[in-house]
This record gives structure tokens, sequence and C-alpha cells, in this order.
DNA sequence: CACAATTCGATTGCGCACAACTAAATAGCT
DNA sequence: AGCTATTTAGTTGTGCGCAATCGAATTGTG
């Protein structure tokens, strides 16, 4: 099928990466629009998320759910409780630890925010068994590559 | 299956748009460990494919193969050229356009380049048919997501 | 108790992504 | 020719993601 090898892998390289990312900013495009009306970025609505469905949470824990650390979420949930969403208070046990609380507001934004998973979903033309396959195997995906990082890193290269 | 039908589409909404996001980020670890014998981000990888497969190109058409704007192109770009792998040029016969040129050293680095696409398969734990499908996949997510948000733009949600 | 190691968050710096805007050149129309 | 609209890069500003570093607090150990 291929007489120039190396062309063929460069090539199929590409399409795996750079479908992914394409995909990911098509999301990203996607919900510019629907969370336009909350004020919310993306990574704000997953923190949202998060706080919705757990509670309150210090700082550590909210990035363990997101895959996300301090250095990104630092400054993000500054922006969040300008926006009066959330407060940020020192827990008094251990002094290190910031606790993220739902302000009132940001409770009762949660009601506004039902709507944005219907029309997410019917943005993708996905069924919901589509779309819990699909999120599987990107699942397998991102255990395997994360594995195989933490395997570069411990054998060197 | 389901009591509490709100909380689920919550929850499932934000596992799709979630898994795909951390894959992408995962996918961006492992780049970065793979690229860094090469001195590349992944972006600026993806430049370098499509001028080792298309030859020289204006900005242009370099974003449209790769979905980018001038915004996140051109100071990409400046930083390709100062690396020395690339040239911009003013074209002579429209002086709007610039050409983007592979130097020399630009022309070699793809010798070093070819082993990156099969660490990268490896890295996945994928074969080469899993992986086109998963592309296939997501290329139509890719083509529904740009559809739905063109029609919000238009229909003004 | 004293000291070293660890944990936690904030900060800084760099690079990407995108929107909005500017400036320059070209194309098209009258 | 003259005027307008379009095309093409570039610039600015905002926000995310991540590495590296710092300071403060806590924990573990002798």
């Amino acid at each position: 099928m291929s007489t120039t090898p190396t062309t063929d892998w460069l090539r199929l390289d590409q399409q795996i990466c750079f479908s992914l990312n394409a995909a990911s900013r098509a999301f990203g495009g996607v919900y510019r629009v629907v969370l336009k009306d909350l004020g919310l970025t993306y990574p704000q609505y997953l923190v949202m998320l998060v706080l919705w469905e757990h509670g309150d949470l210090p700082v550590k824990k909210l990035g363990e759910h997101l895959r996300l650390d301090s250095g990104t979420l630092s400054p993000l949930l500054k922006r969040l409780e300008a926006a009066g969403l959330v407060r940020r208070e020192r827990s008094a046990r251990d002094e290190r630890s910031v606790e993220v609380r739902l302000t009132e507001e940001g409770t009762a934004m949660r009601e506004r925010a039902l709507q944005v998973p219907r029309r997410i979903a019917t943005a993708t033309g996905l069924d919901v068994d589509e779309i819990r396959a699909l999120r599987a195997r990107l699942d397998d995906l991102t255990t395997a590559l994360d594995a195989a990082v933490a395997e570069e890193m411990g054998a060197g290269r």
C-alpha cells in the first residue's frame, strides 16, 4: 500500500494527534457559544461542575478532580471570585490549605447550567451510547499516554 | 437506570468534554517528552510537518491546514525563525502575503523527526487500525461540532 | 524540643488559542 | 482614474496549561 513508509508514518502521526487536537478545539468553540450566557469559560465551567457535585473543596482536591495544578487554578479561581461565584478562605485547621466555597450566586447558577449538557450533546450529533463508547476509548488512551510519559521519565528518554 | 435525569446529564456531559480535554493534554505531555530533543513544541512540530509535506507556503495556507489564525501563527513562526528553522519573506507578487520557507536546517530536521511518529504510536498503545478508527470518529465529531457552532452563529441560538 | 523533609498555594515565565482591531496591499466596480 | 470592499499579516489583550520556584505551614524523626 505504500512505497514510501517514512512519509506514511509522518502522515499517520499527524492525523492522530491533529484529529484529537482539532476535536478539542472544536469543542472549545461550542462551549464558548453555549457558556456565553453564563459568562464562564470552559475550564471555569468544569470547576463549577466539580463544586456543584462535590461541594466545597480545597484547591488541591479540585486540582485532582480536574488534573490541573495551582498554576492554572489560582488565577482561574480569582476570576471566579471576582465574578462573585466563589469565595476562597484559608482553612482554620490547616493554614496551608485554601477552601473554595460556592457563594449563593454560584450555587444558584447551577439551575441555569442545567440546559448546557443537552445543548452540547445535541451539538456532538452522537447518542448516549456513542458518547459513552467514545469516552471509554479516550480514557483508555489517556491512561496509556500517561503511563508512557511516566516510563519515559523513569527510564530516561 | 436514573432517578435524577438532570444530574445524570450533568455528569455525562462532563465526562465527554473532560475525557477529550484530558486526552488532548495527555498527548501534549507525550509530545513534550518526545519533541524535547528537537527543541520543538507540539504546535511548532505541526507547522514543520505541513512544511515538510507541502513545501513553502504563505501564512494563510499554513493556517488553513492547521486551523489556526495569524494571531497564533505569527508569534509561533517568529520563534521558529529565531530557531533558524524557517525564514519569512514577503511575496514579490503579492506584498500582503508572507511566504514561510524552510531553511536548510529546517529541512534537515525532517530526518531526525522521522523517529517521532513511531514513538508516539507506541505510547498510544493502539495499533494502526484502532488509530484510524479513532481518528475517523474524532473527525466526524469535529465536523458536527463545527456545524453546530456555525448554526448557533447564524440562527442566534 | 529541634531539625529536616514534605505539603500546599501562590507567583513567574513561556507558549498556545482566540477575539478584536489595525495597517497595508490588492481586486473589483463605476 | 477613483473609490470601496476584500484579503492578508500583524498586534493587543484575555485566558488556559505547565514547569520552576518560593514561602509558609505541617509532619516526621531523632
